[in-house]
DNA sequence: AAAAATACCATACATTTGTATGGTAATATA
DNA sequence: TATATTACCATACAAATGTATGGTATTTTT
């Protein structure tokens, strides 16, 4: 029954759902004004008013911040897999989506994040195995220690990720694969993002 | 250095968090003044002025409903849980809600799913390990391969599920266990639901 | 080509909201 | 006894908030 929100109402809601379930506070109409460049906020209240009327969301006549997502009672809600990521050798990155998966909503997908399949076993003593879909966040800096999405050549990996003078070195928690070692001024070499959480199906038998 | 609250003002935070963790909308003064039959929101004011000053809340000036809690991570929230399930030996189970666990409450559960941490390593070569939280659906009927929840004289397992003739084997990955075989009348043997799905956050390291 | 939906703007207004300020009473503390 | 602290009240006010109305421009649908 629910018809399809327009690109800008997709933007809005998605503003509102990491609003909601992030900070735990729905935003005013002029705190999303003011997100997304509006001089009035009479033009927020007329998209919200929309994206009600498709029924994505519930508001209560006149109470401040008062905008309850109506999708929470779905479990699980379908997102894009931008790509596989190899966790082993490197794999080749697809430019689109390759699938969507439906992600449990109780995984935390910050705004900007993506997910990405993991191939390979590289990283199977940091308990990610081949399958298992990474959520990536681009806008943190890694830290030492920490489990990165890297694009070296045109491919990309997930490893775990230490500063070193000169270098950057990646490892991989499975011995069988060598550390590598990239000079930061490496043209091609990109750390993509920072993986917050990972998850995993178990609706189908795993490939291993 | 936080001072202790009189009773009002903990009846007050109570109020603050079942709004803030049930809602996922903090109130405004009016409507805590309105919940405690305070005819005026200046008392309401000054007891949020105390609260804030021991320490336990914080508010941005001049916005509406903005009242966060300092006691714990914004990714992780404390709530009531049935108990540990073991993936390893059977762990027994907390009668009344065991202390506060991490169960990430970014979304509200669907009423008929939960969500479970699970300690001990028996999964470890079904690659889930302890402090992964499980998905767990309870309306499901088990197949034979799937990772179930049980419960078995009064203590939970994560294990996989076979149907035998007469009874029922619950089977760990990691060879250290011995599989449990369970007569199918057995009176206090109950599958509680359906692994679903593994979520694991990055935030922290990992326990191991 | 006409109508409808979308996407903004400006202005206006009643309420809501957070925040003072000043007062009373009871209780705890020095 | 004197003094904080706690726990309420009433009144007042600027700013924030949701809502309404009317307008323009573009795109989509009929």
């Amino acid at each position: 029954m629910k018809q399809d929100l327009t690109k800008i109402q997709k933007n809005i809601l998605d503003y509102l759902i990491d609003r909601i379930k992030g900070k735990g506070m729905p935003p005013t109409l002029a705190e999303i004004a003011r997100h997304f460049g509006y001089k009035n906020r009479a033009t927020v209240q007329q998209h919200l008013t929309s994206i009600e009327k498709k029924g994505f969301i519930k508001r209560n006549a006149k109470l401040s911040r008062s905008i309850e997502l109506t999708l929470d009672e779905k479990f699980f809600v379908p997102k894009p897999v931008l790509g596989e990521v190899a966790a082993g050798n490197p794999l080749t990155i697809y430019p689109d989506a390759i699938d969507t998966i439906e992600l449990p909503t109780i995984a935390r997908m910050p705004k900007d994040s993506f997910l990405l399949r993991v191939k390979g076993d590289s990283l199977k003593d940091a308990y990610i195995f081949s399958g298992d879909i990474v959520i990536v966040n681009p806008n943190l800096e890694p830290n030492n220690g920490q489990i990165v999405v890297a694009i070296l050549d045109d491919a990309a990996v997930v490893k775990r990720f230490y500063k070193k003078k000169n270098e950057i070195e990646l490892i991989s928690e499975n011995p069988e694969y060598e550390p590598i070692m990239i000079d930061r001024k490496h043209p091609s070499f990109k750390i993509v993002g920072i993986v917050v959480g990972v998850y995993r199906s178990m609706e189908k038998k795993k490939a291993g």
